[in-house]
DNA sequence: AAAAAAC
């Protein structure tokens, strides 16, 4: 146990550490944070939920703060893979930069260019970035990254799934040999191996030990169904939601069509959920993580966007509505909860046609999961509607027809019309009241029409903030009101 | 087999 005080960080930083309540460093923290400090290269080998992002973004601080940066010339860049994890590295950076003048700037895609590049004009000492939006704005020449001191590369390993290594090269090259690296993966396939051989200098190896395959504090369930039927699928999925003490809960689903269709059907049966995948717009993105972090919204419908990194903190359900195809995604799935030594519950729908996934994972978590049996439902009865059937509902049954409106874009029926296949469909588990549970879904559907028919979403508070901190209180038009800064008189150096 | 990421 080691006190952050005893790491060499700054008292200013220090500061900002004990503002957030932390006292004790974690193993990787501990071990990165002083080589950090000292200038050197670090290697580290841990996931999220270990403090990987405060062990590299405290560090930054302390060693950028002395500096400041010119116009279009960035003094430290961090690589994410998604969006979400750029956010939130974003977040860790507003929190430990406080006490510093240091600023900082986004830059990640589905957001407005217009603001990034007005950080960048600026001067902006931190670019948080994924790679597209990073080299997008680079080959239309709105930075250098030739001031680049340090450069931070998080969760290498998923950038290799996702195929950003060319990319995470192509920008290696574009910085100074002799920045700083800080490098983190959580597993060390040849290719990222080869990649750290050729970027990195005689970089300290440190590895978190991971917190256990599967942690303890999960109990992990598997339901069995005799039919791989999407209908039949949502039915078990619905049960299993009910039947537990759920605070809140994340779903998973393998494809990001299904997100939608679960997203929606569990809405239109009255839970309070929400989908969450790549193709939805990037202010819906953000605005239902935040939900879901607030407590807002219950249950978080997601594709494996947010299966690894994702910082929330209190997830007490999971639920796997597909068996992953990759047994390494289950275990990042299931990581979501039981986090910080809470209790968490997993939970895992399985088909026949998921035998071979299922042994994957089993074979990976050398542990024997729950068998959960949901009792009480005829699920060889349950049938899903054809996929080629027409949109008229003649010659359909009640319970039909209520499916084929849950597929429907924006059912606008009432809702008290929803759950008539429930009576047929759920004798374990009824479904919820409809006047009680109803109403958050219909907001949740007004909410977001009226995001898409706006043309500038408001600014979350997080972003109003970020813009709040590179302004002056006393803006009024000029940025530099009389005191034009020493950068701007310069000619920006063009190519090194 | 699919997810993610740039316009």
């Amino acid at each position: 146990m080691t006190e952050f005080s005893k790491l060499g960080l700054s008292p200013t930083t220090l500061q900002a550490v004990a503002d957030t309540g932390y006292t004790i460093a974690t193993p990787i923290q501990e071990q990165a944070i002083p080589v950090a400090l000292a200038g050197r290269d670090v290697l580290g080998i841990a996931q999220t939920g270990t403090g990987k992002t405060a062990a590299f973004t405290l560090p930054m601080v302390d060693r950028l703060a002395s500096g400041r940066a010119r116009a279009r010339m960035p003094r430290a860049l961090v690589l994410a893979p998604t969006r979400e994890l750029a956010d939130q590295v974003a977040e860790s950076f507003a929190k430990y930069a406080k006490g510093t003048k240091l600023n900082w700037v986004l830059l990640i895609g589905g957001v407005s260019m217009g603001d990034q590049v007005a950080a960048l004009n600026k001067g902006v000492d931190v670019l948080i970035a994924t790679p597209g939006r990073l080299l997008d704005l680079f080959d239309r020449g709105k930075m250098l990254l030739t001031g680049v001191e340090l450069m931070v590369v998080d969760e290498a390993d998923r950038m290799l799934d996702m195929g950003f290594i060319p990319d995470i090269e192509r920008i290696f090259k574009l910085t100074p040999p002799r920045r700083q690296t800080l490098f983190f993966s959580a597993t060390m396939p040849p290719e990222i191996t080869r990649l750290t051989q050729q970027f990195l200098k005689d970089p300290t190896r440190i590895e978190a030990s991971r917190p256990a395959t599967t942690a303890d504090t999960i109990t992990q369930h598997i339901t069995r169904l005799p039919t791989s039927d999407p209908k039949a699928k949502r039915t078990a999925l619905r049960a299993l939601v009910q039947r537990g003490d759920v605070q809140n809960g994340i779903v998973f689903c393998n494809r990001k069509s299904e997100v939608d269709i679960v997203a929606k059907s569990l809405q239109v049966h009255g839970f309070d959920a929400a989908p969450i995948h790549g193709d939805l717009d990037q202010s819906l993105r953000t605005k239902t993580l935040a939900d879901f972090r607030s407590g807002a919204l219950k249950l978080l419908v997601a594709s494996d966007v947010a299966a690894r990194g994702l910082d929330i903190p209190a997830v007490s359900h999971v639920f796997n509505y597909d068996v992953p195809h990759h047994a390494d995604d289950y275990v990042h799935r299931i990581g979501r909860t039981g986090r910080a030594g809470r209790l968490g519950e997993a939970f895992m729908i399985v088909t026949p046609s998921d035998d071979k996934s299922l042994d994957k994972v089993l074979k990976l978590i050398k542990k024997e999961p729950v068998e959960l049996p949901l009792d009480g439902i005829d699920f060889a009865s349950i049938q899903d509607r054809p996929r080629d059937d027409s949109r008229s509902s003649r010659g359909r049954g009640r319970g039909e027809r209520s499916e084929r409106s849950e597929r429907g874009s924006r059912s606008r029926r009432s809702v008290e019309e929803a759950p008539v296949e429930a009576e047929t469909l759920i004798e374990t588990a009824p479904t919820p009241a409809p006047e009680a549970e109803a109403a958050p879904q219909r907001a949740r559907s007004r909410k977001k029409t009226e995001a898409k028919a706006t043309p500038a979403p408001q600014k979350t508070p997080q972003k109003a903030k970020q813009a709040e901190d590179r302004q002056p209180a006393s803006f009024t038009g000029n940025p530099f009101g009389d005191d034009v800064p020493a950068f701007l008189r310069r000619p920006v150096v063009l190519a090194g």
